[in-house]
RNA sequence: GGCGGUGUAGCCAAGAGGUUAAGGCAGGGGUCUGCAAAACCCCGAUGCGGCGGUUCGAAUCCGCCCGCCGCCUCCA
């Protein structure tokens, strides 16, 4: 299996180091509800989790919160509420959101609040060594002795240097970044031996991989957007604190989700929240939206596009209601050459657009092979065992319920008694009632069908 | 300005030197059907931003140009 290694600049064989795969993706901060641009981040590596597991790697998967930084506090206060509780709220909302899209949890999802001990660790160790300086109660840690600064984002210190026209008089060099910062009166503080502070953003990352996970893990992941500073910074302090390199041994970054012709983010306020959406479509449609380009390639939002990609989940779903016809068939369609170049797309930098097509190219199998009384209920297994590796249910967005389900059946037997005796009126007065319910109804040869509209 | 990405049918989107350029949505024709819907079958880029070049052969490699986007400050 080959991954794109942003360290690397090009795809690679994948080689996790033991029998678990340890892998840790960068969190939210929890200052506002999450958009669509998250939902992409975080389906896709839930697709690259599942996937690995479906190859037969066991993982362990660390996610954080930062749950302490400028814009939770500035948010707070606006709202007069404690840093912390924002924060929390935001969180349990987080949940809520991508529960809904089938993202599965990850093992661990330390806070950046709850690390403080392992952070001031880091620092101490940083400053003994020198690789770390203190300015009025802040630490700051020193690039310049980290001459692979910028291996991770193909930059060089002087080219981003003469691009810099100011910086803060603390630092010694303009490329410092903060490890610990000293606490403004009123802010959230913890105590340290540097006074009352709180951690910079890139070193609870660093604190929670090697805390977790260990000195050397083998997927790091996060949006592309994250690569300079956030990536490069924790790979200094990292490999500083340690000595251990690589602190990553595959570098993964997700495409960045487009709106309005601009990249959808809090600070520009193009957003579309994923509760939002979730309104309006269903979470395959979603995923599907999300899955059908490459995860590397940035991906832009439009309703038009979940539409579409609605109408292809239904046909997914769809394939996997044909009535069971186990034994009848003489025939059975075999469904493992579907299974193999599912996985050969997906072993490929995880080509989730091209397993689709192979998924939807199964689906006219079934649908074909259904019609033809050939026996499909293993292929159906199939498809719904590869959608499930790309985190689709297949499951109408309507819950149904036993109740409603024996009543719903009622209805279609008794019509399809009035369509014997050539009852048309009735008989399209009950489909009609049941559409205005959000029922439809189709007649086929093998019998009437129904599913809740999606 | 530096670094990176990208431009493929009406729309979304794979493919990265060589059989008929995946798949989805929309559209057209047909089969089935009381009607409807679904499903299935057939059709759609002699063409892959433009111009040159390398090659027996290029969406695919090289050069130049044009367009769009990201990072370089917080961001998934």
């Amino acid at each position: 299996m080959k991954v794109f290694n942003t360290m690397a600049g090009k795809e690679e064989d994948f080689h996790p180091r033991g029998e678990v795969v340890t892998m840790y993706v960068c969190g939210i901060t929890a200052y506002d509800d999450s958009h669509i641009g998250h939902a992409m981040a975080y389906v896709i590596f839930d697709v690259i989790k599942r996937y690995l597991r479906f190859r037969g790697y066991k993982i362990k998967h660390i996610q954080n919160f930062t749950d302490i930084d400028d814009k939770i506090i500035q948010r707070a206060s606006q709202l007069e509420i404690p840093p912390l509780r924002l924060a929390n709220e935001y969180i349990e909302r987080y949940f809520a959101d991508m529960d809904a899209l089938n993202i599965e949890r990850a093992d661990i999802y330390p806070r950046a609040t709850e690390e403080i001990a392992q952070v001031i660790e880091i620092v101490q160790g940083l400053l003994a060594k020198g690789h770390a300086y203190e300015f009025e109660g802040s630490v700051y840690f020193r690039v310049r002795n980290f001459p692979a600064y910028g291996k991770l984002s193909h930059r060089n210190l002087s080219d981003m240097i003469s691009q810099m026209c100011t910086y803060e008089e603390k630092k010694e060099y303009p490329l410092d970044f903060a490890l610990w910062k000293a606490s403004k009166p009123g802010e959230p503080f913890w105590e340290s031996p540097w006074g009352r502070g709180r951690p910079g953003w890139h070193i609870e990352c660093s604190a929670m991989a090697l805390k977790y996970l260990g000195k050397s893990i083998d997927i790091h992941g996060g949006g592309q957007d994250l690569v300079f500073p956030h990536h490069e910074n924790e790979i200094a302090q990292s490999e500083s604190f340690t000595g251990q390199v690589p602190f990553v041994r595959y570098w993964l970054h997700s495409g960045i989700m487009q709106y309005d012709r601009q990249k959808m983010s809090k600070s520009t306020g193009n957003l579309v929240g994923v509760g939002e959406i979730l309104k309006r479509f269903s979470p395959d449609a979603v995923r599907l939206f999300i899955l059908s380009s490459h995860y590397r390639s940035p991906l832009t939002y439009s309703e038009e596009a979940v539409e579409a990609s609605e109408k292809g989940a239904e046909r997914l779903r769809w394939a996997l209601t044909h009535q069971a016809s186990a034994g009848k068939g003489v025939t059975t369609l075999n469904a493992e050459l579907f299974e193999q170049r599912f996985v050969e797309a997906m072993d490929d930098d995880f080509n989730t657009a091209q397993a689709i097509a192979v998924l939807f190219e199964l689906t006219r199998e079934i649908n074909r092979s259904a019609e033809e009384g050939v026996d499909i209920i293993e292929a159906q297994h199939i498809l719904l065992k590869l959608a499930g590796v790309l985190g689709f249910t297949l499951r109408e967005k309507t819950q149904s319920t036993p109740d409603t389900d024996a009543f719903i059946g009622l209805l279609a037997s008794v019509r399809d008694d009035l369509r014997r005796n050539q009852q048309w009126q009735l008989a399209d007065r009950i489909r009609k009632g049941l559409a205005d319910l959000g029922v439809t109804l189709e007649d086929t040869p093998q019998g009437t069908r129904w599913k809740y509209k999606t």
